[in-house]
DNA sequence: CTGTTAGCGCGTTCAT
DNA sequence: ATGAACGCGCTAACAG
C-alpha cells in the first residue's frame, strides 16, 4: 500500500499545472516567481485555481538548479546542546524565515570529522551562504566554500580566515564582571573556563581577565579550566588564604554549570561563603543557592545579525570585513551579594 | 571581488572532471554513485585525480532531482528551546548521519502557522520522510505528505493521522513517580503540568494521573497548569491542609522550571517541606536545593528508534502502524528525600 | 567496460 | 501578454 521505496514518488509538476490549466509552463513558472504582474488576470485565476485544486507545491530543488539560488543557509554548530548556540540558531532562523530563507543546521558534536562531512554536506546542497560557530579546523574546505559564497563567523574566529565576525565584545564583559566584583568587596578571583582547544572567545576571556587583573591592584586573580580534577582545584583555591573574599567568574554557561556542580560537592553554602557571577543567563539561574549574577549575550541580536552580514554580501556588498561586538548585559542576583553582609 | 550576487556561482561540474580526464560523464558519474565496480583501474585512477585537482564535489540537488531520492529527512519540531526537543533532535540526527541521510529541522516556534510554512517547505525540498514533534493542526496537509512519504509522530499524537509514534510510556511513568511519593511518605500530590493545548502527552499524563490516584486510597492529588497564576495556586495548595506530606509532580522540564521559580517567590525552603519529582532530567536538577528526583526519557532512544521507523518504512515495510513507548528511569534526588526526616 | 542520449522539474531567453 | 525551446547538473537507459 504504502510504497514510499519507489525511487519516484509521483507528484504533481508544473507541466501538470499547465495542462490542467490550458496554459504553457512558462506562465505558470511567472506566477510562481516573482513575475505575476506580468500576466492577465484571467490567466492567473486559471493558474491560481489549477495550483490549488491539483495542491501543486514547486519543486524548490528544480529552481535551485536552474537559478543557482536556493534559498538556503547553512549553519555549522559545534555543539547543539549548548544553549547559547541554541539562542543563537534561534536568532538566525528567525531572520532567515523573516528574509524568505531557510536554515540547515549542522552538529558537529565538537568532532572534527564531522566538521569535515558536514561542510561538504552543505556545499553539495547547494546553500548560499554560511555561519560558522565551530573550531573551523579545515582551513582548506572553507577557504574554498569562502571562494564561492558569503561566511560569517559566530562567538569564534577562525585563524587565516578572513571574513564578516559577530560576537561579543568580550574584553567589556571581562571588565563589566571584575567591576562589579570589585565593587561587592571580592578581591580574590578565580576565573573558571572550558579547556582551550582553540576556542578564541574562551582565549580572549582569559587574556582580558590576566590583562585586566593587573590594571586593579586590589584584585588577585587566577583561573582554571574545566574537567575532572575541577573539584580538587575548586577545593585548593577555597582553602588558600588570599587578599580577601573569594570569588569565582564562569566564563560561559558550560562552565557555570560544572562550578556549581563542583561546589555542591564540596557542600560550599551557595552562595554565602563565595562571590560567583557567570557569562551567559541560562533559565535556571536563578534556581540555584540564592540565584546566579549573570553576563547575560543577546543571543537572537548576533543570531539576526550574522544573518544580516550574509545578506548584505549575497546583495553585492564587497566591503571590507566587518567584525560586530555586542555588549553584555549585567543581571545582579544573589550570588553576588557582597561581603558587606 | 566578491560578487557572491551574481547568480550563478560558477562551480565545477561532472562536465568539468569528464573533460580534464578525459572521460564521459557516465563514466565520472558510476564514479561517483554506487557503479564504481564496473570501471577499469586506469579509467577511476583519472577520475580520481581530475576530482582532487578540481575539488569537485557532486551536486545533491541535481542527484535529487534526478533520481527522486534526496537522502533528506526533515523534522517538525514546536519548540527548539525545550531540551526535551533538542535531546531527541540531536538523536535523530545522529541516526540520520549513521545511515547517510541528513536531517533538515523547522522550529515552528508553537506557532499553527508557521507549522504550515515549514510544511511547505519541507515538502518542497523532496524530503523522504518526516519526524513531527508538533501539534499536526493542519490536518489536510499531514495527509497529503503523508500520502507522499513515511511520517512518524513523537511524543505526540495528531489525531485523526494514522501513523507511527514514538514516545514515553505515560501511564508506567506517572505510576513511577506516584509509587516513589508514596513510598517515601508523601500524601498530598500536585500535578503541575503547562497548558492543554492540545498536546497529547500532556493530555495522557494528567488522565492517568487522575486514573491512577483513584487506585491509590492514601493519597490525595490535584492538578493546575503553569502560567501567570500559577505562583498563587501554589500557595494555595500549601496552605490547604491535606491528609499528609504534601509534593509536586511536574509533568515535563518545563513545568518543573516554573514550579521552581514559583517555590522561590513563595521563599519555600527547597525541599524540606515540599517534596518534588519531575519528569524529564535536565543538567540544572541536582543543581537546586537539594537536587530535583527526576524522571528521564531516553532521548537519545526515542531519537533513533523514530528514524528507524522511518527508514523501514522507506524500504518498504507495509505492516501495521505501530506505537513505540519507552520507559522512564528513576533517579532519586534530595527532593524526595521523604517525610521521615 | 565505456560513451551517447534522454530526461528529472524548472526558469529563461527568444519569438510571437 | 503568452508560448516554444533550451539547459541547469546529474542519472539511467541503451548501445557499442
Amino acid at each position: 500500500m504504502n510504497d514510499f521505496s519507489a525511487a519516484q514518488r509521483s507528484r504533481v509538476t508544473m507541466l501538470d499545472v499547465a495542462e490542467h490549466a490550458k496554459v504553457s509552463k512558462a506562465s505558470v513558472s511567472r506566477f510562481i516567481g516573482d513575475d505575476r504582474a506580468l500576466l492577465s488576470d484571467a490567466i492567473a485565476q486559471r493558474i491560481e485555481q489549477a495550483i490549488a485544486e491539483l495542491g501543486y507545491r514547486p519543486n524548490q530543488m528544480a529552481r535551485g538548479l536552474k537559478r543557482g539560488r536556493t534559498r538556503l543557509i547553512g549553519m555549522l554548530v559545534a555543539d547543539i546542546r549548548n544553549p547559547y548556540s541554541i539562542a543563537v540558531m534561534h536568532g538566525v532562523e528567525t531572520a532567515c524565515r523573516q528574509h524568505g530563507y531557510s536554515l540547515v543546521v549542522c552538529n558537529t558534536d565538537r568532532d572534527d570529522e564531522q566538521e569535515r562531512q558536514h561542510l561538504a554536506l552543505l556545499r553539495s546542497y547547494n546553500i548560499e551562504g554560511l555561519i560558522v560557530n565551530t573550531l573551523g579546523h579545515h582551513r582548506d574546505e572553507l577557504h574554498e566554500l569562502h571562494r564561492e559564497m558569503p561566511l560569517v563567523l559566530v562567538d569564534r574566529k577562525v585563524e587565516h580566515l578572513e571574513s564578516d565576525m559577530v560576537g561579543l565584545n568580550n574584553p567589556q564583559a571581562v571588565e563589566m564582571a571584575l567591576a562589579h566584583l570589585e565593587e561587592r568587596g571580592y578581591r580574590d578571583v578565580l576565573l573558571v573556563t572550558e579547556p582551550f582547544d582553540g576556542t578564541s572567545s574562551r582565549i580572549e576571556r582569559v587574556n582580558s581577565f590576566k590583562a585586566q587583573i593587573e590594571q586593579r591592584p586590589a584584585l588577585r586573580g587566577t583561573s582554571i579550566e574545566t574537567g575532572s580534577e575541577l573539584t580538587a582545584r575548586l577545593k585548593t583555591f577555597l582553602e588558600t588564604p588570599g587578599p580577601g573574599p573569594k570569588a569565582l567568574f564562569c566564563a560561559n554557561g558550560i562552565a557555570a554549570l560544572a562550578s556549581t556542580h563542583a561546589l555542591r560537592e564540596l557542600n560550599i553554602n551557595l552562595f554565602d561563603d563565595l562571590g560567583l557571577i557567570a557569562l551567559d543567563d541560562l533559565d535556571w539561574y536563578p534556581l540555584v543557592g540564592s540565584g546566579i549574577t549573570a553576563l547575560a549575550q543577546p543571543t537572537t541580536e548576533i543570531g539576526a545579525s550574522a544573518f544580516e552580514c550574509l545578506l548584505k554580501r549575497l546583495r553585492g556588498d564587497d566591503g571590507a570585513m566587518r567584525t560586530l561586538d555586542f555588549s553584555a548585559r549585567l543581571i545582579v542576583r544573589g550570588s553576588t551579594l557582597g561581603v558587606s553582609r
